[in-house]
Parts: structure tokens; C-alpha cells; sequence
RNA sequence: GGCGACGUGGCCAAGUGGCAAGGCAAGGGUCUGCAAAACCCUCAUCAUGGGUUCAAAUCCCAUCGUCGCCUCCA
């Protein structure tokens, strides 16, 4: 069965077949680094970490590009605002924003270009449309002629004619039509500039992307993604640009993530209604917002609350009950159990891969890794031991993985408290056995203060970090 | 005004023609000194009104409601 997935060129699914076979050429809009990144910007990196590792578990070798754009009017004025370099203001938001991703568990793209890293290529391209009749200079700057492109609004399903240019914009009257934009700004004295043949200036902010894809993936590739904000004007000005200059067709498909909302609106930066991935992870595991993502369609807007929040973390706590080690005491399951556990692997590996394989359906694969979960524990409460549980683990820890969920109990760095952690435990069971129970009772809740929970068991006491 | 998406139990959410997945919460039970976890049981006819069909949450029409894009935006 062959992976499907959604397109929104077509505004339907398609199957997924690659230009080279076993090869993905995927293109990710990043972002504009001129400011801390929040929770929306988690979820397209999540979203795309989440298709990348599946199509990799299928067999292909991804080529994953996710770019930063690095100089535009927002990073400039926000420099000036604060006084610095807007280079290295740039460069200090691209290192956070790696980090923010490495702390989410989200794989490194294979290369993250960056526009200013482009320049050269982007005066050849415009260069190239000037030359062909799709653009033209005025002034410094340089403009892309939408009525040279018959198809132009073919992603976003517009017509030129349904757009009220200058609806909340004040129309440009040197412009000949008020949609054509720009593909080279001319720039202000003291504002970062390269030389071009129509004078100092830097390039706009679609035409960027174009260059990127083309330097870095080809003139065609398989998968151009994003945030579905994008779709206009950034994705359709990139199709213009692209297949003006190349004649072919620019990406298979477009595939677009819903927004994040917070109280019903979206979540952006100029609302100023953000949640930082900082702020996130100072509160809940990577495995939360990554499971709230996972658990809803990607293309549906996601409205982000302390209660589902709250609820995830709890479902995280759900998956990882069925890796918690069999009971040293474990005298081994019956062979009802042991077959039905059997049944259910094979179960959720079909059913994972078919939810997946139509349009990366996250949440309906959870619901397998869920049945999982409930028949592993099954197995656990009716004594499996080790050896009987650890194929069901391994395949419940191989899908996770897959999604990217990690699972992980302990807190790296804790190890050194281990000991005495179980030294309490000893203690605590002694207490127990002389039938002490205030003060039992006494550690296991001061432990609980700290974060370690308590279990006791029938194979003795079991602990784990909250 | 134009384009588009969505409306499934208290909450989140899958399912897009054939008896409504899963998670959270809640109630009951088993286990336990107690607790926690785990296990067992209970918990929806799918916004509303029409229509098509042997059969609809799933297709069509209408209504109401929510949201996104049309401007920088993941």
C-alpha cells in the first residue's frame, strides 16, 4: 500500500510517488529570526519532523531543508529598535531556535540554508526573469509582473481578479498591477545591502525560497511545506517565480499545517498572544506538545489550552505505563496472554501503518499504540516476565520513536540520586514491615514533594521522577 | 466583499456510505495498611432542518455557529 497525502495544490489526496524512487527532496519554510520562538513555530517543525521520520521508517532517504530567512524589514527594524548588528541578532535567534528543536527532539534538517547565504543565485534568477518578461526593474527595486503568469493563484485558488488589492495595504501606483511583488528591495542608507545590477539593495522575501529550493534541492522537487498562513501570498508568489523562470513544474506537493491557536486566536507575534518553546518546556515534557500535535489532524487548527495541555501530559504518562519493567517476581503469563499480546503486535503495526500512510493520520495511529499499551499492561498485571514483555515493548518504543515521542522517565543528570533514592525505599520498607506507617507514609510523600513517586507493588516497591 | 476550513460524549479527538477508534476526566469494582499505578466494568447516534439511498456522522441543499487567508506571519 503506497502512502497518500494531502495536497493542497490539488485540494486532495494523492498518491505519494517521488521523482527520484526511495528519494524525498522536502523543502520546509523556516522562519524570520527576529524574535523568540514560540509554540506555533514548535508545531510546523513537529509537524514536518513527524512526516520526515515516517517517510524514513518507509524506506526513503529524505533531503530535508528547512530554511531561516535572515534579512528582511522585520529583523532590521527590530535591530535598530535595540541597537545592535541585525546580523548578529539574526544569528542569535537562529542558534536559539536549533536549540528550541533539539530540546523537542526534532531532527536536524539536512541543511538549514539561510537567505543572505543565497544572494548570489537570487540576482541570477531575477536577472533571468527580467530577461524573459516576468519582471521588471523600477527604480531600485524589482518587481514580478503577475500578469505575465497565466496560472498565477493557482495554489491559493484566486483569481487576480477577485483580489482587492489595496483592500488594507495603500496601493503602490508605480506598480502596473497593485499584486505585482517584489523580488529586490532597494535598501536605506545604513540597512544591511548587497550590490545588484539596479543598485544596493536586498532581496524580497519570496524569492528566497525559490533560490534555496533550487540551489539546494533542484528546479523540481516532491515536498514543499509550510504553515498554512503561507499559502498566500509566500507559497503562490514562490510557484510564480519558480516555474516563470524553470518552466517545470516547481514542487509535487504542498503540503500546509494548521495554526496553533491560544483562546481562539491564532498565535502570532504580532498579537502577542505567545507561548515561547522556553516557556513550554519549562513547565511540560517535549513528549506533551509533540503528543497534542500527534493527536490531532495536522491540517486542522489546534487550539492550545492549559486543560488539553494537561491532559497530554497525562497520555504521555499512558504510553509510558507499558514500558515499565515486568515484576521482579513475574511467575509468567499464561499462554492465552502471551497470545494475545502476539495478535495485538501485529495489530497495531498494521494499523499504525495505515492510519500513517493516509496523510500521516497521527492521531489515529495513537489510538493503536494506545491498544497496545492496554494489552502490555494486561500482560504485565497477569505476571509476564521480562523476556515475555520485551517484544511488545520494543515494537511500542520502535512506533513511538517513529513519531518521535522519547517516553523517557528520568531526568539526565538525576543518576547520582539513584542510590539513595532506593536507599529510602529499604528504609521505607522495613518501617512498613514493623507497620510504621506514619512514618512510611512520611518518605513516600516528602519523595512525592520532590518529584519521585512511589509505588508499591506486589514484586516490591517500584519508583519513577514525576 | 472574495476564497477556504471546521462543527463527533464533560474536555481533546479518529473515522468520510454498512452496527461511533483512542486519550483525559467521571462513577463502580479488583489489588493495597493507606495511596498511587495497573487491570475489569459503565459512559455519544455525530450543530440544526430538509433531501438522496436498502443503508449517512460520512453524499446533496439550506440554516446557525466557530475559525483561517485575502497585510508581516509556521
Amino acid at each position: 500500500m503506497s502512502i497518500k497525502l494531502y495536497s493542497t495544490l490539488s485540494r486532495r489526496k494523492e498518491d505519494f510517488e517521488t521523482i527520484e524512487p526511495g528519494k524525498v527532496r522536502m523543502y520546509v519554510c523556516g522562519v524570520t529570526v527576529y524574535h523568540k520562538a514560540h509554540i506555533g513555530h514548535a508545531m510546523f517543525a513537529l509537524v514536518f519532523d513527524v512526516i520526515r521520520r515516517y517517510l524514513e521508517y518507509r524506506g526513503y532517504a529524505v533531503r530535508h531543508v528547512m530554511n531561516f530567512t535572515d534579512v528582511d524589514d522585520k529583523i532590521i527594524n527590530r535591530a535598530n529598535q535595540l541597537g545592535v548588528n541585525p546580523f548578529e541578532l539574526a544569528e542569535g535567534y537562529i542558534r536559539e531556535f536549533q536549540q528550541n528543536l533539539a530540546d523537542l527532539n526534532v531532527l536536524p534538517a539536512t541543511i538549514n540554508p539561510r537567505a543572505t547565504q543565497e544572494i548570489d543565485l537570487i540576482i541570477k534568477m531575477i536577472e533571468g526573469l527580467i530577461e524573459k518578461g516576468f519582471a521588471y526593474p523600477l527604480d531600485s527595486d524589482v518587481y514580478f509582473r503577475v500578469d505575465k503568469d497565466p496560472d498565477y493563484g493557482k495554489l491559493s485558488g484566486r483569481r487576480l481578479d477577485d483580489m482587492q488589492a489595496g483592500a488594507r495595504i495603500d496601493v503602490d501606483n508605480r506598480k502596473e498591477n497593485p499584486m505585482d511583488f517584489a523580488l529586490w528591495k532597494a535598501s536605506k542608507p545604513g540597512e544591511p545591502a548587497w550590490d545588484s545590477p539596479w543598485g544596493q539593495g536586498r532581496p524580497g522575501w519570496h524569492i528566497e525560497c525559490s533560490a534555496m529550493n533550487l540551489n539546494h534541492l533542484g528546479e523540481q522537487i516532491d515536498i514543499h511545506g509550510g504553515g498554512n498562513d503561507l499559502i498566500f501570498p509566500h507559497h503562490e508568489n514562490e510557484i510564480a517565480q519558480t516555474e516563470s523562470l524553470t518552466g517545470k513544474q516547481f514542487a509535487r506537493y504542498w503540503v500546509h499545517n494548521g495554526m496553533l491557536q491560544l483562546s481562539g486566536e491564532k498565535m502570532s507575534k504580532s498579537l502577542g498572544n505567545l507561548v515561547s518553546i522556553d516557556d513550554f518546556l519549562a513547565k511540560h515534557k517535549a513528549d506533551s506538545l509533540r503528543f497534542l500535535i500527534l493527536n490531532s489532524g495536522y491540517r486542522n487548527p489546534l487550539s492550545y489550552s492549559d486543560e488539553i495541555v494537561e491532559q497530554a501530559d497525562r497520555a504521555i504518562e499512558r504510553l509510558q505505563s507499558g514500558l515499565r519493567p515486568a515484576e521482579a517476581a513475574a511467575a509468567g503469563a499464561s499462554t492465552q496472554d502471551l497470545e494475545d499480546l502476539q495478535k495485538q503486535m501485529v495489530a497495531t503495526r498494521t494499523g499504525f501503518e495505515q492510519s500513517m500512510d493516509d496523510d500521516f493520520n497521527s492521531a489515529g495511529a495513537l489510538g493503536y499504540l494506545f491498544e497496545l499499551v492496554r494489552v502490555i499492561n494486561q500482560a504485565h498485571a497477569e505476571g509476564a516476565t521480562a523476556a515475555q514483555l520485551a517484544p511488545a515493548q520494543d515494537l511500542l518504543k520502535e512506533l513511538t520513536g517513529v513519531l518521535g515521542l522519547q517516553l523517557e522517565n528520568s531526568r539526565a543528570g538525576d543518576q547520582a540520586v539513584e542510590p539513595f533514592i532506593q536507599l529510602l525505599i529499604d528504609l521505607r520498607l522495613e518501617l512498613r514491615a514493623q507497620k510504621l506507617y506514619q512514618l512510611s507514609d512520611l518518605i513516600r510523600n516528602r519523595l512525592l514533594d520532590m518529584g519521585v513517586i512511589l509505588e508499591d507493588g506486589k514484586g516490591g516497591t517500584s519508583w519513577r521522577f514525576k
